[in-house]
DNA sequence: GGCACCTGCTACAAGATCTTTGCAGGTAGC
DNA sequence: GCTACCTGCAAAGATCTTGTAGCAGGTGCC
């Protein structure tokens, strides 16, 4: 998936996502396999309930992606993993996403109403 | 200069200036050539306080640039301009930063502060 | 029953970010 | 003097984000 597949509004997503060390850390350590929650709570030394706040955030940005499994004793396990992405951050592609922000729909459907 | 000459709280700091609407199409218009201030803000619609406010945000991550000039008819005009820039944004890129997060060195001394 | 581990949720406080409002300064021209 | 344009700043309030605390559920094992 690269940037130019997104709209303006998915990239602002992706970006204020990654725009956080807690979730760059995450996905660091995602980077060396699978995790489930707890596990990876004790790794990055941080509560087991911020770390799902993060995770969730991450998932609705697309960028990890979750599957509940049992484990071999019966426990449920929620198990996360990475989405490969690659986005290009340059003034050209933002201008791109510009474009498609629906950010400025808003501000003008707001500008005929207050005018209406 | 690319994501890789950047620190992890440089990379944090660019994307948090990033993931904002207004910010990227201020980006997108100075993409058209150099503006100041005033008439950017009348271009995107906005206040000039609140184009301030996210222009001096924008040169403090090193994405835009200012220069103060002189009008022909004596009036200081201050000129933004786009610093070029292109950041990759992949799980091996953040991985990277990710171990130059100043944050985690506050943790750890954090830790040791609280264990001793 | 107890314990240790796994998951999920929500409510609340604290902090950061965003936006407006209102003030200050300046030049040029009528 | 006034108006029209340029700049700058800061206080205040609304809103979003972050992090904690506390509750719920489940399994397996002794």
């Amino acid at each position: 998936m690269t940037s130019s597949e997104r709209t303006g509004d998915e990239l602002v997503q992706v970006l204020s996502t990654l725009s956080n060390p807690h979730r760059i850390r995450i996905v660091a350590a995602l980077l060396d396999g699978r995790e489930y929650v707890s596990r990876l709570a004790r790794r990055l030394q941080i509560s087991r309930a911020l770390l799902q706040v993060h995770l969730r955030k991450l998932e609705a940005a697309g960028l990890v992606e979750a599957t509940l499994e049992l484990s071999p004793d019966g426990k449920a396990m929620k198990y996360y993993t990475i989405r490969q992405f690659a986005i290009e951050l340059t003034p050209q592609a933002l201008a791109a996403a510009a474009a498609t922000l629906t950010y400025e729909e808003a501000r003008l459907r707001d500008d005929a109403q207050g005018q209406g």
